[in-house]
DNA sequence: TAAATAGTGTCTCTAAGACATTATGTG
DNA sequence: CACATAATGTCTTAGAGACACTATTTA
């Protein structure tokens, strides 16, 4: 950035904010935090929890600002997801809005009542308000599919399961994730148990047949490199293009 | 973004720049494009092409822009890397630098003598000068990896190409930017070939010894997926964190 | 002992990696 | 022919996928 001509002060400047596609599970179901909007535009839609960059302010920062003021959690994984900044995405003014997604466990989801707006509700991805407020929809895609295709080669389904939890739950999660098909639990046990990130709690915990063996995920376990890859849950490009491809705006 | 409450005008804003990682392939390397800053913060050095965004134009334009009137060059591989807001990385002032990196082919490397700023020049990613201006040197970084880790299974690499180019040549680009280890010509061929990528343009060339055909990058054959992966090119984990992994500013 | 779910074992086949061999040009 | 580089072929082996089988609980 910065020319090394022209004195130093850019014209008008847009807005920036900063908004937090919010990831749970609940009942098993992979859920995102919407919020309701009360005034125009988009006025009792839903849209994805956000807001300004405070001038001092890092962005992951603000970001995790949003998600606690939100959600009440801190501790949380975040990541950048993309910068969206078509001019006329908000009918107000230009606002560049920095998106990012978290990944909340599912042993601590309790919604903190957010005193900024009446309405905040977990809808299951498979069951999203249409259409979200703004360029939301199009965030949400991203969000989606970030996750999707990380899902392959990281450890994130980790990120959403409670501390301690049997593999049928973990498999369970993936599927969720990555779509409707199921995965081989035979491969994805194997899998799992061979890239060494599992802990074994011993316990066990009803479920209708055999009790499933309780596991805790190893994090601390640096040296393995993470590589998951289903060819089986293989996620078919979508039509307009590839997860992580080409340009965009 | 956008709350309900809250009077909608956000108090000071930060600027906006787009910043434009730039490679291309020259004598068989792979380069990017640097500029010499003339005047303080950081006089004398280099620092990656960028500008101020304007108030009604598309992020990705604001790159292209960029890319144009450092290079003249029009029709270019353009992908959004990632936003860099640290509150502290322009001294003057609030700067959220939204980076992108471009691949230019190689047979149309004509830098246009930039009427900006007196030095342009390309260097080789093996021998950039240290340390760049702001945090270039971590955009820099940023957009090396993100290279690296999509050549894997995508079809970058063309993109760095002349039109026309030969299998002995697509082998040397995807080792220069992997790193130093040579690749398997046999399993490389193979794997290409196997993709279903290339025309054949018949020709020949001469090289020193035995000619190498020349082919050329099949784009339309939107059928494939195109998964390219050398577990013998394997990128080694970089010290502080994986490529696109957890949170920074 | 039937139903339900958890967990393990085994076979096949693809494809990655290593490496040898052949092909085609020049001086 | 010697040399240089291009291109193809072959063997081995790891691992993904399919699927059968065993284990452990409740009704």
């Amino acid at each position: 950035m910065v020319q090394t001509k022209q004195s130093f002060e850019p014209p008008d400047r847009p807005a920036v904010t900063v908004d937090v596609v919010i990831f749970t599970l609940r009942e098993r179901e992979v859920h995102v935090l919407l919020l309701k909007r009360r005034y125009p535009p988009f006025a009792d839609q839903w849209a994805i929890p956000g807001g300004f960059v405070k001038l001092d302010e890092p962005l992951d920062q603000a970001a995790r600002r949003e998600l606690e003021e939100e959600t009440g959690l801190q501790d949380v994984y975040l990541e950048q997801l993309y910068t969206f900044g078509a001019p006329d995405r908000d009918p107000r003014m230009r606002v560049i809005s920095v998106a990012y997604f978290a990944l909340v466990r599912a042993d601590v989801q309790q919604i903190r009542g957010s005193h900024e707006s009446s309405e905040v509700q977990w809808f299951a991805v498979k069951a999203l308000p249409q259409p979200l407020a703004f360029d939301h929809d199009q965030i949400m895609r991203f969000a989606l599919d970030r996750l999707r295709s990380k899902l392959e080669y990281t450890t994130l389904a980790f990120q959403l399961l409670p501390e301690v939890f049997t593999l049928p739950e973990l498999k369970q999660t993936y599927e969720q994730i990555l779509g409707e098909k199921e995965l081989d639990r035979g491969n994805f046990y194997r899998k799992i148990k061979e890239a060494g990130v599992l802990e074994s709690v011993g316990k066990q915990r009803e479920s209708g047949g055999r009790p499933a063996a309780l596991y805790r995920f190893q994090a601390n376990r640096r040296d393995n490199d993470f590589v998951f890859r289903w060819r089986e849950a293989r996620i078919e490009p979508r039509g307009e293009g590839a997860v992580d491809d080409a340009v965009r705006d």
